[in-house]
Order: structure tokens, then sequence, then C-alpha cells
DNA sequence: ATGAAAGTTGAACCGTGTTTCAACTTGCGA
DNA sequence: TCGCAAGTTGAAACACGGTTCAACTTTCAT
């Protein structure tokens, strides 16, 4: 069970959804074909217990230390730089979580979703305890935590998954900007 | 060949790539099945065809807008906007780029390396005028470039792909952010 | 009007990969 | 040790859909 899950997180992850096989996975994991269909009722069953998975991998990983920094923008910070040490680990989970986009719509959503609303959260009590500007609405911070999360899924696909760069740098970058914006 | 290029854009966006048959295309396209394969090699082949005409779509629809407006993050709010509506006019085409990272990684990288590059450029050149702040370096403009691209694109498919909000008021708020921070 | 070239058709072929299931193996309590 | 339950096996059934191709239709220059 462990082993067929271990198994597909790395064939989903190399190959895609399509191009891997049952037979792969079961092999990869040194079990027999039959032996899959004792755990999981399909493929797709299979996927969407991973996803389900990962998502909260990712949640356990970043969310613990976004209680660490000096004040909001310095945690999302620690944040995101977390974030894309992840991405840079776990490239299959990357890659599974984007694409269940396609295979399994509802948990892609859910994933977002959640962790937008805490996003969202997160600044409207850093907004109502003056640590960041107090005449942003609650729609703006809506907005915000769509761009914030687009952003950082973004930075990890590219300075993480495609070709690793300092962490701390790209966070520093991006964080700066989120403070003080592009206007001097 | 035109009939066969929409009955595909529409499949693909609304059933997925391994969802939709050839079959159902040119049955949609009217043509007879062997007809498909006198203008296209495969399957992969027609949807390749397809993502490079939309992410040119997307261009040339974004594109001339991004010349109006007072400054550089005020023509942003403009592309964004347009961004916006046509993510809401065009989900097919959102979901096809989208997927396209599984089906056709080249064409999926060219598509946001190639639009990264643009914004990037265009940052630098409103910095080299003061428009910006001048103590961003490029490397801090080419993360700028990414995390706003990514911001974008999730707030596409949020405020546009899945619940068609103002357009306008979603560019604003998030361009406000973008120019003065979130500090006060 | 004629015939060759270009375009169209869809039944059949084919490969792939998911799923089933009856036989077999292992683990464990009595 | 025995026997039952639980777990494992992989060959074969099965479904599906991409691709081929020889026959047919249309177009168009002569």
């Amino acid at each position: 069970m462990r082993k067929i899950l271990d198994a597909a997180r790395e064939e989903f992850g190399a190959r895609g959804f399509s191009d891997t096989s049952i037979v792969g996975i079961t092999q990869r994991a040194g079990v027999a074909l039959g032996t899959f269909y004792t755990y999981f009722e399909s493929k797709e069953s299979l996927f969407q217990a991973l996803v389900r998975d990962m998502s909260a991998q990712v949640r356990d990983t970043v969310g613990p230390i976004l209680a660490q920094g000096n004040d909001r923008l310095d945690s999302e910070r620690l944040g995101l730089s977390a974030f894309l040490r992840f991405a840079r680990d776990h490239r299959d989970i990357y890659r599974i979580i984007d694409e269940s986009e396609f295979v399994d719509p509802v948990a892609y959503r859910e994933h977002y979703e959640t962790t937008a609303m805490r996003i969202a959260a997160r600044f409207r009590r850093a907004r109502d305890n003056g640590e960041v500007d107090a005449s942003l609405s609650d729609h703006d911070l809506d907005v915000l935590a769509w761009g914030m999360m687009g952003a950082n899924v973004f930075l990890g696909l590219r300075f993480s998954v495609w070709d690793d760069q300092d962490s701390d740098k790209v966070a520093e970058a991006m964080t700066r900007i989120w403070r003080r914006g592009l206007t001097r």
C-alpha cells in the first residue's frame, strides 16, 4: 500500500497521468498487477488519493513556518522560501497537483481555494492589526490572495522545478515588491 | 481544416486531451474520420497546432492594449483587464494552454518564457525611465515578471474562468498593490 | 466532355492498458 | 500441526480509440 503509493507518485510525476500504466506502477512497487486492485478501485481513485495526500503535505510543510517571522510579510517570505525548497525537492508532487486540474478537478479546486482562503485570512488579520495598509478592502485581499498564490506557483515552477535557484533570494526579491510596491 | 480546428478547440476545451476522441472531433466538425488525417499527422500534432495558435491569439489580443495607459503600471492594469475578459470569453483556450504543460511541454514553456521575457523587458525599460523604483535589479525584475504572470493566470482562473467577476475591478485592485505595495 | 489529381469516406485493423478472477501463498489462532 | 482468513498473483478478458487505406466523389484544366 505504502509501496504502491510511493511508486505511483514517482511514476505519475515522471510520466504524467495518461502515460503511466498500472503495470508500471506495480512493477516499480515490486508487487503483482492484481494487488493494485485490492487497495484501489481504479487508476483515477489512486490519483485522487495521491492528490489529497500531496496537498496535505504541502500544507504541513509550509504551514508551521508561517508562524515565524517579524511581521506578516516576513512570515510570507519565509513561507515562500520553504515552498520553493519543497518544490525543488518534490518536483513530482508539484506536477501531480498541477495535473489534478484535469484528472481530479474537484481536488484541484479544493486545494487552491483552501490555500487562498488561508492567505486572505492572514492578511485580513494583519490589516486589522495595522501591519498592512488599512485601506485595503476584503475584496482587495481576496484578489491579493489569488494573485500571491499564483505568483508563488509560477515562481516555484520557474525557479525551483525548472531550474533550482536560491530560494531565499527569490523569496526576498518577491516579498520586497509585495511590501513596498514597484514605485518609490 | 478550419472546421476541424474549431471543433478540436471546443472538444479539447470541454473534455480535456485524453477524453476527447478524434471521432468526436470529426463528428462535431461534420467530416469523416479519415479526413482528419489528411490535415494532421496525429492527435498530438493537432493539439500542438492548437496551442501555438491560441498562444498567439492571447498575445495578439493583449499586446496592443499594453501600448495604452498613463504609465507602466497603468498599461499593465489595462493589459490584465483585457486578459481577464479574454479568459472569460475563451475558457476553452485557457484550458488548452494549461493542459499543454502535460501534452506539449515545449509549447507550454515557450509560451510562458516568451511572455515573462516581455514583461521583464517592459519593466526594465520603465525602471530606466524612472517610472518604477530604480533600485530594482534585473534579477528582481525577472522574479517580478514570473510572479506577475502567475498572479495574472490565477486571477484569470478564479475570477474569469470559474466565476466571471468584473475584470476592471479585479485588475484595479491587483495593480494598486503592485504599485504601492501592502504597507503604508 | 474527359480524365487525372485532389479530396473525402468509414470499416477494419491494431496496439495498448485497464480490470477481472480463480488459483495460490502466507500469516496466525486454536 | 491444522485450517481458515487474508493477501497476492498474473494470465486472460475486455474496452477503447488512434491510425490505415482502398474505394469513392469532386474539382478543374484541357
